[in-house]
DNA sequence: GATGAATGAGTCTTCATTCAT
DNA sequence: AATGAATGAAGACTCATTCAT
């Protein structure tokens, strides 16, 4: 066979990411087999060896490209010169989430649970994982000084803490979907705004 | 050999999922052998196997006592008379989690997100997280409605919802603590507190 | 099942052995699969990796076995008061060599050169193998400090390096009669004996 | 493609060859995978195949022409008209061996070892080896004769004997080289001529 | 002639579970 | 009741060889 373009072999990895996906969701990581993913590709044994060096690099990989790109579907939102007030926002996260998350047969937000649980015994995992997520915050924390400007934030607060809690949302909702059920992200959006008031109370 | 107490029976049941809580927290839930438990517990297999008819079972049964514990915990704050506004109820929540989780050499929130990944493929465990999510927020619906009579929230959100937001700030930040880094409770209570302005500005 | 004392699990260890040189000497190192030996011991795939952690294990055990049990065979003749002269002793070793060899279906001479083969990749292997042969050269050089003590032998000559070569004498053997065939111990008796007068005739 | 000359075949092969010595001596025989030789000799893997049948055909292939090689380097010096002495001979065959065997960056003396163990097993390649070694033991019976004439060897021994006693010498020096370490010509020159007094014991 | 991607049978090794003692 | 040796099915991964281009 003729040598394999570049773009052969990043359209065939991918296959093979949407493959282990669709397992690892049906099965969870660890009781979804080689095979399986294998047979999901409709490739060989070594075609797709020759693509991850093991089980657990395919898991890194299938979990870091979902991280990455969600990253890349995110960010024209929190770069918009026009920012939406925080639930709006959230829920605008969340929606792009949910609608990024839908795949062919399968939904990657309950990777995102995997994910979280195998960062627990592969450190390489992990870094990756706090790189994304720092890089998310930082992204939240400029919106937050943006909204302060706006006066829509209580300006004493520290930015980067506000955006912690916006990601506590953003997670928790992710967690509610995938296990809980019950949620959605009107819900959420609602949910935010209801509680926002309680400051209010207090300061009334 | 003689017939064992209850009690003894209970403690040793007890001995035993603390040895799988240590090898969970330390390499994951499949990752971990029987045998690494078994050693840990510093029993032989069939005494353990006379505990927990299998793997499966044994995870469950350490998921499920660790979330039943922490309802346990929480049940006086949320039921308490005392009932403080819900950026500071918060704040006692994750601060009741923190002080639950740790534990002799090791942390039960890393555990949290173990069970999250398990319940995708595990039927079981997942109805029991249900249940338990389920009565988690109707606890924390009472105290929203409890707000409501104080003035604290906006009295047009349903208490569903409210409480659906805490609990994902409650989950977010388990993951964060356990996954990301840099977080502590009270972090979370004055990014919650800085979000709550951000209704001035609607209505300004 | 109870306890396995000392001596059962050396006598199982030892069947496993056994099963190996009887696969090694039929098929070489490495076309023997690990499931050869464990049918030819007649035991399971667990019970056999629990007395070798895994195929270069027993390999090694195997190799090392088998020379430590010759050391043990050759002793008393090299120590013997009763010294014969070099080519006797020589005659007498590799007659010794033979009888060990020889076992129940199998000839371990054969698995001596699988085991110089295995020393070139296995470098623990290796290490062992040059501490057996040092100590038979030693032996062998005490020797050769006997004969000189009793003027059969030149004096001038180093010890060691009279035992280097009756040391290639029997290796030499070794290897014909595994590979070359049409020797014998008496053969190279006489060959050595041939050989020796070559002296005399320089220097007559 | 145009067709390739004789000649360029030729210096293909050997450069296949090349690569398989210098991988075999590494790894051992069968730790090498064919990947590793075509990657050392730079050529695709059809290059490779269109040379050898497959990896036993490349083995032997490997292990015969070092082989015929060495004989023909060994050639003049035993059918020199001017024969040395016996240990005189054999220290100049054993330099031989030596010189032949250094090759650009491996050692062909340590593949001699590995070939031993593969005729354990190819049936094929230890007749090949049969025949070569019967070869060189009539070469050496030849000088053996010729000695006799010369008074330098006991002429009641066969030659055959004599010459055994020879390549055992031979072997065990290759050995003694590739595993054990601490020998070189002259050592087993001098060791040879150390134990050639013996004769004398036995006659007084 | 040459390439190198693809194949897939073959092997080692693990580990949950049982059950004879 | 307790033990822990034994089981053996299952699963990850390799690598000699082929053949479409």
């Amino acid at each position: 066979m003729a040598k394999l373009s570049e773009e052969q072999r990043l359209a065939r990895r991918h296959q093979i990411l949407n493959a282990g996906w669709r397992c690892f969701e049906r099965n969870g990581l660890h009781a979804t087999r080689m095979d399986d993913i294998i047979a999901e590709a409709g490739l060989s044994a070594g075609a797709v060896y020759s693509y991850f060096k093991n089980k657990d690099d395919l898991i890194r990989a299938a979990l870091t490209t979902s991280m990455t790109g969600l990253a890349e579907r995110l960010r024209p939102m929190l770069e918009s010169d026009n920012l939406p007030p925080p639930a709006i926002l959230l829920e605008g996260i969340v929606v792009a989430v949910e609608d990024f998350a839908k795949r062919d047969g399968f939904d990657l937000k309950r990777i995102a649970l995997l994910g979280w649980a195998e960062s627990q015994r592969d450190e390489q995992l992990k870094e990756i994982m706090q790189a994304f997520y720092a890089a998310f915050v930082a992204q939240l924390a400029d919106c937050v000084s943006r909204w302060k400007k706006a006066g829509l934030v209580i300006p004493s607060v520290t930015d980067d803490h506000i955006a912690r809690a916006l990601l506590a949302l953003v997670i928790g909702y992710v967690v509610q979907a995938a296990v809980v059920g019950g949620i959605n992200p009107k819900i959420l959006r609602q949910g935010v705004e209801g509680l926002v008031t309680s400051r209010a109370g207090r300061d009334g």
